[in-house]
RNA sequence: GCGCCGUUGGUCCAGUGGUAGGACAUUAGCUUCCCAAGCUAAUAGCCCGGGUUCAAUUCCCGGACGGCGCACCA
């Protein structure tokens, strides 16, 4: 990915690598002090890849949730479960995650490649099933052989070999119970439940489950805060649908405009992100599923509402060689930050591969019924072959035998025109009387079909969009000449609704209406912080750094006049002031936190203040 | 996991082989009627383990954590 966000080495002082790295420092040290977030257990050193949200972090982070809840979960009619972070063996043998991340890597002193180490030993001897063997044992195997490296010929044999499976092990009970894992990715827990959920979902394709909650990953190399770590939460939603009927209402979102960078611009030297509308890019065939389509569209409002900056997000499909092998199509959502892209979500038409695989490798059934509007009346050329006719015939291969006639019956029906039949076990010919198979045409009725569900999964990763978030947020400008760092957070994910302040502290009349201000304010279900301490100013700036959208001021000329006290409502962005009765405040904060009034619109409803 | 660099109050830094200083922040009191800088005081720190030394925050080794590059990121 070195296309992606490299800065121009070229590029004169000061190097926009360096501004964004100061930046980033920047924000990390924010970060730090103001309670967003922060390593863990530092206490005992710290451990890598692990982050403590703290007060400012944590409610940002629940603030976001809740806005993906109601588009993702509520908005969509889909349905929201829990399910358990630690789950048995079984479910990851079945996912694919156990084999596939179980290798035992040895790395290249001289070129710094990793290779199989027990692809080295199977190369090397004639030992067949080096993954079975103990490290120890592959690591003597190493030396005894003279393994040397395969790109650069440097010798191998005193090399550690490290096994490397990003899955957290664990087991389960006492002693040495079952083994568990951790799950790295929420999405196993919905597909394990499959057979339970359809059944809430009246066996009606199609439909969503979704959850939010925490997926574990052993990263080797933790980086860049909580953009690579442990222990992230995900919200992802498996959309569940007929591959055959179900289409997506695209027309919903036809006209979004996205910004698309596509495998042929990506490919392309001078290839480039561009910008389109979903409906234009399903059109001609850009996205090639119209579900990917469809929630990229979703997806890049709940972006804008949120406070994701749109110049600074782009759609990214995967190259050829990124997709798994299952995936038709996938595109990930990016954010800039730092001067880097990162995937903050996945959208992947997964089919009906992890349906299937828990179908295999659990024998419960994966799939939906399907009724027909009418039943349909089929014909079926069957067989029913006399057992005790082919019994003392064929002995033990009588049962294959039988089985052989089947599938020749529906492979093949003329083939029962004939005297006999020929059919093939285990390499033998054997010939049958058509008057043993007993071969007849049946008219069968059928209710309809078992359907394994395609899957549409957005998946979206909750830590990337809380630090994009900050990032996109965060500005300086000059108040009276004096510098201010504030975070443009929308008022639907600020930790802080809004902080009250009595102007002075010396005036217990002012100190009274701040007291009801706040209850009031609470009361009315808002998160509110009371502040008298220092400077006004300086409380201000307080808000500012951790996003904080209103402040409301109570001053002596809000409590001097005949009337009920006024108060002012001070805006973060743009510092500017208006005043209003203390009773109107609850219900213009709210409808300000909801987007549904614009500060503007309540300046020219009252009065302002210079 | 490899290489380079770093780790000193809450934050950002200075400094020393004889256990440390500033700025900002915080707290208390005074002051204070709108945008961080008034006065007084207080709280608070040398990442962890081992070694060398009479003595280690300082030097050496190892580890942890962080930054950057490489590798990895199903």
């Amino acid at each position: 990915m070195s296309e992606q966000g490299e800065s121009d080495p070229e590029a004169g002082a000061p190097t926009p690598a360096a501004t964004d790295r100061d930046r980033s420092e920047a924000i990390t040290e924010l970060a730090k002090r103001r309670g967003f977030f922060f390593g863990a257990s530092g206490a005992y050193g710290g451990v890598a890849g692990f982050y403590t949200y703290g007060p400012q972090g944590a409610s940002l982070k629940d603030n976001l949730e809740s806005a993906w809840r109601d588009r993702f979960t509520v908005r969509q009619g889909n349905y929201e479960i829990e399910a358990p972070t630690v789950m048995p063996e079984a479910v990851f043998e079945a996912s694919g995650h156990l084999d596939g991340f179980d290798d035992m890597l040895v790395e290249c002193p001289e070129c710094g490649t990793s290779h199989r180490a027990d692809h080295l030993i199977e190369d090397a001897t004639d030992i067949e099933d080096a993954e079975a063997l103990p490290i120890p044992e592959v690591e003597e195997l190493l030396r005894e052989h003279d393994v040397r490296c395969p790109t650069c010929d440097a010798p191998l044999s005193d090399e550690p070999v490290e096994e490397f499976n990003l899955m957290f092990e664990t087991s389960i009970g006492p002693g040495s119970g079952q083994a568990g894992y951790l799950r790295p990715e929420t999405a196993q827990g919905i597909f394990v439940e499959f057979p339970r959920l359809k059944e809430y979902a009246r066996n009606q394709l199609p439909f969503g489950v979704t959850q939010i909650g925490p997926a574990y990953r052993n990263e080797i190399s933790p980086r860049k805060g909580l953009i690579r770590v442990r222990e992230f939460t995900q919200a992802e939603l498996e959309q569940f649908i007929d591959p055959e009927t179900d289409e997506p209402p695209l027309e919903e979102v036809e006209d979004v405009e996205v910004t698309l960078y596509s495998a042929e611009a990506q490919a392309d030297d001078d290839g480039e992100a561009y910008t389109t509308t979903v409906g234009e890019a399903v059109e001609d065939g850009t996205i090639g599923s119209p579900w990917v389509g469809y929630y990229l569209g979703v997806a890049q409002g709940w972006y804008e509402r949120v406070g994701v900056d749109p110049d600074r997000f782009r759609y990214r499909q995967h190259l050829p060689g990124e997709l798994a092998h299952y995936a038709a199509d996938c595109w990930d959502a990016e954010s800039e930050v730092d001067g880097d892209w990162i995937e903050i979500t996945g959208f992947a038409y997964r089919g009906d591969y992890d349906l299937s695989k828990h179908a295999d490798h659990s024998g419960e059934s994966f799939t939906v019924f399907k009724q027909y509007d009418e039943p349909r009346t089929v014909e079926r050329p069957t067989v029913d072959p006399d057992m005790a006719t082919l019994g003392p015939e064929f002995g033990g291969a009588a049962g294959d035998v039988a089985e052989a006639l089947e599938t020749l019956a529906e492979r093949d029906p003329d083939a029962f025109d004939a005297e006999e039949v020929t059919v093939e076990v285990d390499g033998e010919e054997h010939a049958v009387a058509t008057d043993t198979a007993n071969f007849s045409v049946e008219e069968v009725t059928e209710n309809g079909e078992h359907v394994t569900p395609h899957v549409v999964e957005p998946s979206f990763g909750i830590d990337r969009i809380v630090y994009t978030l900050i990032d996109h947020a965060y500005e300086t400008d000059t108040v009276d000449d004096e510098e201010r760092t504030y975070l443009a957070l929308d008022p639907e994910l600020a930790p802080t609704h809004a902080a009250v302040f009595p102007l002075v502290s010396n005036d217990d009349r002012l100190l009274e209406v701040a007291d009801g201000v706040v209850s009031d304010l609470r009361d009315a279900g808002l998160s509110v912080t009371y502040d008298d301490s220092g400077s006004i100013g300086r409380r201000y700036r307080r808000q500012d750094e951790v996003g904080t959208p209103f402040c409301v001021t109570v001053d002596r000329d809000g409590v001097e006049g005949d009337g009920e006290p006024t108060v002012t409502l001070r805006d973060r962005d743009t510092t500017a002031q208006v005043r209003l009765p203390a009773s109107a405040l609850a219900e213009t904060l709210a409808s300000l936190r909801a987007g549904e009034t614009a500060f503007d619109a309540v300046s020219e409803a009252y009065e302002r203040v210079d």
